[in-house]
RNA sequence: GCAUCCGUAGCUCAAUUGGAUAGAGCUUCUGACUUCGGAUCAGAAGGUUGCAGGUUCAAGUCCUGCCGGAUGCACCA
C-alpha cells in the first residue's frame, strides 16, 4: 500500500507548513494520466482557497518537506497546484517481492473493522424469483464479500417478504382452486397462477375480495388452518431459494423474513404515537415531514385506517430488532439495503422517521440502490410473451450459451469439463455484466454482450486468467514465496503490469466506500489488458535468468488478483476454457 | 401538479464524486506474430457531454431555467 505511506507522508508535511490543517481530506490518488505520475494529490487547492493562500507556492512548500526519497523521485507541483509522485523502479519492485514472498496481496484489512449488516436479496414468498432480484442479490453478495475482504464482519440478512396482504388471496385461491398435481410438480408456477386468478377475480368481484380480506384476518389471528397453509407455501418457496442461491453461490447468515417482526409492530406505533412522531391523519396513524423540504408532501403511513400495518411499520421493527444485537452479538455500526430505485423514497422517510424515533442512535444507514433491467427495447425486461422473466430460466440460458460457445473454441474437451466451463463462464457472464455497470443506471440486458469475449466482460477476465495458468502448466515451477527474489523490471508492459498490480487494495477500498463494485471491474479489465500487453511483448518462459524470474512473479501475481477480484465478485475462476 | 433519478461517440457503457487533452467495448477500415492459448495485440475513424445561463484557478460532475425520458406520490411490499 504505498499509496497509503505517501499519503502519510504528505500530511505531516502539511502539518510542518500549516500546524492547524485538517489532513483527513488530504487523499493521494493515482494519476488519470501515467505521463503525470503514478499518485497525484489536489488536497493542497482547496486548502490554499480556504486560505486565500497562493496554491502553487503551498504546493511547493509541502513538496520541500515531504520525506519521501525512498519510494519516489523528486515530486513535481504541476498545474493549478497538483503534487506528482512518482515512484521509483525499485520501491515498486519492493512492493511485489514483498506480495510475492507471501505478504498481504496489495491490499491492508481495516484497522477499524465494523459490523455491517447487509440486507439484500429479499424475494417474495409465492413469486418466482425474477431478473429483478439478480441485481439486488448479486449486488448484495459482492459488497459483503468485499467488506469481509477488507477485515469487516459483515452479517448477511434476507428479508423474505413472508407476510402482507397478498396471502389473503393466496389462502383463497388456495382453499378453492388448488392443483394438487401442479402444486407438486411446479410449486411456484401453481402459486402465482393462484395469486393471478384471484387478483383479477377481486377486481370485478367484490365478494372475493371480502373473502381474501376475511382470511387474511384469520391468518393474522393465528387460525390453524391458514397458518398451517402459510408455512406450506414458505417451505415451497424456500425450496427456490435454496436452488437459485446455491447457483449463485450466494449465502445468507440469517434470512429473517417480514413476519419475524410482527410482534413489535404494535409497540413500535404505540411509541411513536406516544412520543407524537406520528399522529392521526384521516383514521390512519402518519408520520409527517414538515421540516424535510423534498418529504414535505410525502407523509408515511406507519398504521393503516384498518388498524393493519405496512413495510415502513416493518422496517422500523426490524430496525429495532437489529440495534438491539441480540442476534448478532451487539448492536452493528452499519446496516446497508440493497433494493431498486423507486423504494428510495421509502427509505428516506425510514430513515427520517428513525432519526428522531432514536436520534441517539449512532449507527449508519445506506439505501444502496440500482436501477432496472431493460429488453433490448429500452423497456422492462419480459419474455416475448409479456411474462417477467424467471431467473432459474435466465440462469440456464447463460449455460446454455456458454457451453455452446466452449464447445466450438474447444471441442477436444470432454462434455462433462465444457459443462463445468460453461457454468462458470455462463454464471460469471451473468454475474459480471452486472456488476461492471454503474449500479445507478438501468441497463440494457444483452446476450450477446454479455457473453462477448472481448471488452469489459467476465470471459475476457477468465480467458486472461486461463493464460496465466497455462504458463505455468507449461513451464513448470509455480513461484514458491521467495523473500530474497529480486526483481528486473525493465520493459515497459512489466512496469504496466507492476504498477496496475500495487493499486489493487486502493481500488477495493474506493468500490467498498461507495458500493460500487463496478470500480472493481473496471480495474480488473485494467490489469487484464495490461497483462495482455505483456504477454504479448515479454516472453516469459523463454526467458532467463532475472528476468524470467521476474516475469514468473508478475504472471503469479497476476492471476493471485484476479482470482481475488472475481472471487470478491463472486464469481469463480477455470483453469482452462 | 409535487418529488427522485437520468440525458455522454451510430450502439452499449465508463469517467476514482470539482481536476489536467471526456475514456473503453461493439460496429467499420488497416495492420502484427511459423501463438509461453488468436477467446490475443497494435493503429485509424467516431464528441459543442440535451439546450441556455451562472458559480471558480478548474464543470460531464455544483446552482438556476428550459427540453426530453424513467420512476414514485398516504392505507401493496
Amino acid at each position: 500500500m504505498l499509496h497509503k505511506i505517501l499519503e502519510q507522508k504528505l500530511q505531516q508535511a502539511v502539518i510542518a507548513v500549516l500546524p492547524d490543517a485538517d489532513t483527513s481530506a488530504i487523499l493521494v490518488r493515482p494519476c488519470p494520466d501515467p505521463k503525470f505520475g503514478d499518485y497525484q494529490t489536489n488536497a493542497l487547492m482547496a486548502i490554499a482557497r480556504a486560505r486565500k493562500m497562493n496554491p502553487r507556492q503551498l504546493a511547493t512548500e509541502v513538496a520541500a518537506r515531504l520525506d519521501i526519497a525512498k519510494w519516489c523521485q523528486p515530486v513535481e507541483v504541476a498545474g493549478a497546484g497538483f503534487l506528482n509522485f512518482r515512484l521509483k523502479t525499485s520501491a515498486i519492485a519492493a512492493a511485489l517481492c514483498e506480495a510475492a514472498g507471501g505478504g498481504p496481496l496489495f491490499f491492508q484489512q481495516s484497522a477499524q473493522p465494523r459490523s455491517i449488516i447487509i440486507d439484500f436479496s429479499s424475494p417474495n414468498v409465492a413469486k418466482p424469483m425474477h431478473v429483478g432480484h439478480i441485481r439486488s442479490t448479486i449486488l448484495g453478495d459482492s459488497l459483503a464479500r468485499m467488506l469481509r475482504l477488507l477485515g469487516h464482519r459483515v452479517i448477511t440478512d434476507n428479508h423474505i417478504g413472508d407476510w402482507g396482504t397478498q396471502f389473503g388471496k393466496l389462502l383463497v385461491g388456495w382453499k378453492t382452486q388448488l392443483d394438487r398435481q401442479r402444486l407438486a410438480s411446479d410449486p411456484i408456477g401453481e402459486m402465482e397462477r393462484l395469486y393471478k386468478l384471484i387478483n383479477t377475480e377481486c377486481q370485478t368481484d367484490p365478494q372475493v375480495l371480502e373473502n381474501a380480506r376475511r382470511e387474511l384476518v384469520k391468518l393474522q389471528a393465528g387460525d390453524e388452518e391458514n397458518a398451517g397453509i402459510w408455512r406450506e407455501m414458505i417451505a415451497l418457496s424456500e425450496s427456490q431459494f435454496q436452488r437459485v442461491y446455491a447457483r449463485l453461490g450466494v449465502k445468507f447468515d440469517y434470512a429473517l423474513g417480514e413476519s419475524y417482526y410482527n410482534s413489535r409492530l404494535k409497540g413500535v406505533v404505540d411509541e411513536l404515537a406516544q412520543r407524537q412522531i406520528a399522529q392521526p391523519s384521516e383514521g390512519a396513524m402518519v408520520v409527517f415531514f414538515n421540516d424535510i423540504p423534498e418529504l414535505k408532501e410525502q407523509p408515511a403511513l406507519v398504521r393503516k385506517t384498518d388498524g393493519g400495518y405496512n413495510y415502513t411499520t416493518t422496517d422500523l421493527a426490524t430496525l429495532q430488532f437489529r440495534l438491539e444485537g441480540g442476534t448478532w452479538g451487539g448492536p452493528p455500526d452499519e446496516i446497508i439495503y440493497v433494493t431498486g430505485a423507486p423504494q428510495q423514497l421509502h427509505f428516506k422517510q425510514l430513515f427520517a422517521i428513525f432519526r428522531r424515533w432514536q436520534p441517539e442512535a449512532g449507527v449508519k444507514l445506506a439505501h444502496v440502490w440500482f436501477g432496472s433491467v431493460l429488453g433490448d427495447d429500452g423497456k422492462p425486461f419480459k419474455t416475448r410473451a409479456g411474462e417477467t422473466v424467471r431467473l432459474e430460466d435466465l440462469l440456464d440460458e447463460a449455460e446454455e450459451r456458454a457451453f455452446k460457445v466452449v464447445s466450438d473454441k474447444n471441442p477436444e474437451l470432454d462434455i462433462a469439463r465444457r459443462r463445468e466451463i460453461a457454468r462458470i463462464v455462463g454464471l460469471g457472464a451473468i454475474k459480471y455484466a452486472d456488476l461492471s455497470q454503474n449500479r445507478q443506471s438501468d441497463y440494457v440486458f444483452s446476450w450477446d454482450r454479455m457473453l462477448s469475449l472481448q471488452g469489459n466482460t467476465a470471459p475476457y477476465l477468465l480467458y486472461a486468467y486461463t493464460r496465466v495458468q497455462s504458463i505455468f502448466r507449461k513451464g513448470g515451477e509455480m513461484a514458491a514465496p521467495d523473500l530474497q527474489l529480486e526483481l528486473a523490471l525493465t520493459a515497459p508492459e512489466e512496469l504496466a503490469l507492476a504498477r496496475r498490480l500495487l493499486n489493487f487494495g486502493l481500488v477495493l477500498e474506493g468500490a467498498v466506500e461507495d458500493y460500487r463494485p463496478n470500480f472493481l471491474c473496471g480495474y480488473l479489465y485494467e490489469l487484464a489488458g495490461d497483462f495482455a500487453r505483456f504477454y504479448e511483448n515479454c516472453p516469459v518462459l523463454k526467458a532467463e535468468g532475472p528476468t524470467r524470474a521476474t516475469r514468473l512473479a508478475l504472471s503469479s501475481l497476476t492471476a493471485r488478483v484476479l482470482k481475488q477480484g472475481l472471487d470478491v465478485l463472486g464469481i469463480e475462476t477455470t483453469e482452462e476454457m
